[in-house]
DNA sequence: CTTGGAATGTCAACAACACTGACATAAGCT
DNA sequence: AGCTTATGTCAGTGTTGTTGACATTCCAAG
């Protein structure tokens, strides 16, 4: 049983065979490396009254400067109750500024303040230290797999998303 | 700014720049994988009583049958509180088992009823199942590296749990 | 044998983050 | 004018996590 062929696939010389062994330890590991990936700043934030779905707002406020709530609902797949929470406070406190639109005034625009650039700095570099670790530990090739099989795991609108995101950033 | 060298790698002819950017796709990947590799047990999850954290003690009872409660906290890395409010719902509806321990009466040690082993193939066929899409789409070059790095990006004790789990299921 | 500590369980209170449903407002579109 | 879209808000609920306090059981050391 523990050597059950689930599948198996060709790349040039080399056989994979997907044995359900081999797929339960992909995703413990997915699971133990995630605990990992949240842990630098969710220690940051917990001093703060602020959580994980501060920190992503943040991130991706920052990441697309002037981005609606709508796409920022799209983006993260939460409830507007749930992302307005914490967009709320975050305005509140004074580290987003959310600027009606010019041509749909229906639309907020949301911008970082400067103390909001510096929370996500903050927060970044924590996450990006960790993947810098990782990533030279695991070595170039090693980091194009694992980008490679991330990609395939998620759903379509997120690769969608993600995609739009990793362009928009060149 | 976008081009800032944050570190480099060698390895044979390719090299690979740590930037920024690359670091920022890194996280919003991981980001928005994770969300793909919970989505499947999430939905059967939703139906019932039960939430992720159900789904992650019995994965873990029935990876390691007979495990302690105190093991699967240091698994887990919840507080006893936490697990034991998850443990309580499963062994009242009759899918652990608390066996008190022969040789130290303190501890319990859990196993899966028949029915909390058909509720963990249910749940590992859906994760299994996305895990295998993306493995066989990736190539097995992609997994290899998709393993060293999330092994790299977890904690230390996380790493141990990880890799004692892996040897054992050998 | 007594005492200390470890393993476990339980109760209560609370916080973060998600959900649904309902409703309000403003603005754009037809 | 009427429908839709974008956003915000209120109220209620559920899961998962936390702390703190306390009880029980039992091993082990003095």
């Amino acid at each position: 049983m523990a050597d059950r062929r689930a599948g198996a696939a060709h790349s040039g010389e080399t056989l994979l065979f997907l044995t359900d062994e081999q797929l339960r330890q992909g995703i413990e590991a997915m699971f133990f490396a995630y605990r990992g990936f949240t842990a630098d700043p969710d220690r940051i934030l917990s001093d703060m009254a602020y959580g994980r779905a501060h920190h992503r707002a943040v991130h991706f406020i920052n990441r697309a400067p002037g981005t609606t709530v709508n796409n920022l609902l799209n983006i993260l797949g939460v409830t507007k109750q749930s992302l307005n929470r914490v967009l709320r406070t975050l305005i509140e406190d004074g580290l987003v500024e959310s600027r009606v639109g010019k041509v749909d005034k229906r639309e907020r625009h949301l911008f970082l303040t400067p103390d909001g650039e510096a929370l996500e700095q903050k927060l970044s570099d924590a996450q990006r230290a960790r993947m810098r670790m990782a990533f030279r530990e695991a070595g170039p090739e090693a980091v194009a797999g694992f980008r490679t099989v991330l990609e395939a795991m998620m759903d379509r609108e997120m690769r969608y998303a993600y995609t739009r995101l990793k362009d928009s950033g060149l």
